[in-house]
DNA sequence: CTGAAAGCGCTAACAA
DNA sequence: TTGTTAGCGCTTTCAG
């Protein structure tokens, strides 16, 4: 079919010098002459000599390669994540390979079952479906760092993540502020995060005295669940005047909705996200929102994954990062405050 | 540090077997005994072993896998070209590594070497920015794919892309339809897709004799590239009423702007954008646009690519995917028309 | 159906 | 400084 890629042994014969000789001049070694050196280097350029990494990481043991899973490469949260743990990754000289599940926990597994062949030498999970079990099989494989969720703990599963009930409590506390009473929470679905942005929301309700006003709509993690959770809520016989919802993507919906409807936000209607994706920055969207540091959360987890590859055996740690409430143009008072 | 992994002879020696017998079991050979397969998945099972990709890759030469490079992991253009990339490399059995190069031609080279360096069979770019001498040294050593592109040609390199000079006129004979006249083009910058874009808003503004009016500003692929180019259009003596802008993600910056300068789209700017992202399609940006076959255009890919595979040798195809007018709330016809 | 032996391309002692 | 010798874990003839 193709021709045979050319080895170290070619490039050896080539320059004259033992297989070796070529291994640790690849390498950078010291110990090569300068004359050797050159001689390889010459032998290796003429022949397009590229060294072999199966072969390398099966002779050493090391791969130099770090796994991610992301959940949804949709999602421009995830693509800022990334940006950190790729600037991370490569200063350390390693590779990463990536690989999606769709959300869906049996395709995850069989993603990271494939990283693992591939003897990936670390694992971080930008926001996983896994259940308990699963991860902490493959946390005792390999050292793994998870980004975005703190919920499943286990000997040696660091965290990197932000406090979502605490960020939901801001959000809510936000649009309580302005003097909105009737706030609906567009929740997330059946997931830990989405499920902790409810609570505080839950808590910021009761703690103003607004138990008996909590309205949570099922919604998603998408723009599509976010609009089909707006449109519910504006269906109901006393449709809110603001919406907490649970990712900044599923406001967009929502805001879409409302607009829909016949109505302005935040005139009619406000809306506050969560994530702090940068399209909510733009003036169209001017989207308030609860900001996560997301790249300085894709570094802080290659940082914590490297130690751990150096020290396996640490105890896990669980860096929490602040989390900011911007305030943007999508929230006002209500029309008739109070 | 860790205990090492069980191999295939721990499997063995465990089931009671020899190794290459296991070896076959692992890939579901028919000529293992039902007694000793069941030895063997039991002892593997037991052991929790995991075949080793390198050694597998090394010693039978194929590594299965196949190397991706994007362009940028926020425009969700790529996202949704990946999908379809991903199933069908997918149902091959195969798996892919990403990666990214930031749009920074040394970067991608330096990705791309990596990739190599894994001994993947196979490449699919999803609009680089390689030199014509760089790709083409690539797709000497290895099947290689391009989407969104098709101006490098080279004996061995498949392209699947869609006509961008023919879309960009598409796009501005709708504004001329609705009976714009002073139609802006907010270019793409220094790349053969936006260029060619812009070519063909060039071709439709000379063919309704327009070509006086054509103003072309220099922009980018980014929202902030949109914003700002669509500001400078505003800022001119006698600015647009209608803009086509060079892709999507540009046009909601582009959109943007407008809407802060205190006009109103498409009241009194109508907008135009090139892609087709699930987002435009969101009643808040409701964008006009000229919508790829994005998935397709990855599935295709991927077909194309294990077509090459099987047959290294054939010509070069070049797949053209038909591209089409979406007509959504972001245009309309000029205040004063005509 | 099963097992022994050779070798994939590379690294890593160890000698020379 | 250089070359030799063993493997790394797996697949693959080729005899039993």
């Amino acid at each position: 079919m193709r021709e045979p890629r050319p080895t170290i042994h070619d490039v050896a014969s080539r320059a004259g010098v033992s297989k070796s000789l070529v291994s640790l001049a690849m390498r950078g070694s010291p110990k090569v002459s300068d004359a050797s050196r050159e001689a390889i280097r010459q032998a290796a350029a003429d022949l397009g000599y590229r060294p072999n990494a199966a072969a390398r990481s099966l002779a050493d043991r090391h791969s130099r390669t770090i796994g991610v899973l992301v959940l949804d490469l949709h999602n421009p949260v995830f693509a800022d994540i990334l940006d950190g743990i790729q600037s991370e990754v490569r200063a350390q000289g390693y590779s990463t390979m990536l690989v999606t599940g769709a959300a869906d926990p049996d395709r995850e597994q069989a993603e990271l079952d494939k990283l693992l062949e591939f003897q990936v030498e670390g694992l971080i999970l930008v926001s996983h479906r896994l259940s308990p079990a699963s991860l902490r099989r493959f946390a005792a494989e390999v050292p793994t760092v998870v980004v975005t969720r703190d919920d499943i703990h286990g000997p040696r599963i660091d965290t990197i993540s932000n406090d979502d009930v605490a960020g939901g409590t801001l959000a809510t506390q936000h649009l309580i502020a302005l003097g909105h009473r009737r706030i609906a929470h567009l929740a997330g679905g059946d997931n830990p995060v989405a499920r902790h942005r409810e609570q505080g929301y839950r808590e910021a309700m009761a703690e103003a005295g607004l138990a008996d006003n909590a309205s949570v709509i099922t919604g998603g993690l998408t723009d599509v669940a976010g609009y089909a959770a707006a449109r519910q809520a504006l269906a109901e016989p006393h449709p809110p005047t603001a919406m907490f919802v649970a990712n900044d993507i599923a406001a967009l919906g929502a805001i879409a909705a409302v607009q829909e409807s016949g109505r302005a936000v935040p005139g009619d209607v406000s809306v506050v996200g969560y994530d702090g994706i940068a399209l909510g920055a733009l003036r169209t969207l001017n989207l308030t929102t609860v900001a996560q540091p997301l790249e300085r959360m894709g570094r802080l987890a290659a940082q914590r994954l490297f130690a751990r590859i150096v020290l396996p055996r640490q105890r896990a740690h669980h860096v929490l990062v602040e989390s900011t409430l911007v305030v943007r143009g999508s929230t006002a008072p209500p029309r008739s405050a109070g």
